[in-house]
DNA sequence: GCCAACGTTGGC
DNA sequence: GCCAACGTTGGC
């Protein structure tokens, strides 16, 4: 399994909606961008993701999982542009803002600080157990800690 | 709201 | 295939 960081901004699409759109999921349409896209091809289902609020918030506010695999982007007649589904897993106990990520000597390679514009993004496992774990979730069972 | 960083487009 | 111009993202 691997692990993967969607951003969005909550006024255009929030965990709050995401969450209300329960276990179907919805597409992660509306990425124009090809490393995003390349990153939503190899995903598979049951990959965990952090939903990450940008422009305002700026905070990692819920775990989603891969819930269909890469298809078509419906909200455009371009071959090019593809997309997964994703669906809300859980809140966490302790939001993990970018400051805290940045402030984590660990977490300095993270996709987040050293390529802040690209919306679709992977994690590594030890990045993943480690902002789990400020958030106070054990990353592997995502049980609270 | 500003602007730095970065991706894309298109003329040459 | 270079690179200037332009558009977008996202932190501040």
């Amino acid at each position: 399994m691997k692990y993967w960081l969607f951003k969005s901004e909550p006024f255009k699409w929030s965990w709050d909606q995401q969450k209300a759109k329960g276990d179907i999921g919805e597409e992660w349409d509306g990425i124009r961008n090809y490393q995003a896209r390349n990153n939503m091809r190899e995903m598979k289902i049951g990959d965990r993701a952090f939903f990450y609020h940008s422009r305002e918030g700026l905070e990692v506010v819920g775990i989603a999982e891969v819930c269909a695999l890469s298809h078509p982007d419906s909200t455009i007649d371009d071959e090019r542009w593809e997309c997964v589904d994703i669906r809300a897993v859980s809140d966490v106990p302790n939001p993990v803002s970018l400051s805290d990520i940045k402030s984590n000597p660990k977490l300095e390679n993270m996709a987040l600080v050293k390529n802040t514009r690209l919306s679709v993004q992977p994690v590594l496992e030890d990045e993943w157990m480690e902002v789990c774990r400020m958030m106070g979730m054990d990353g592997k069972s995502l049980k609270n800690l």
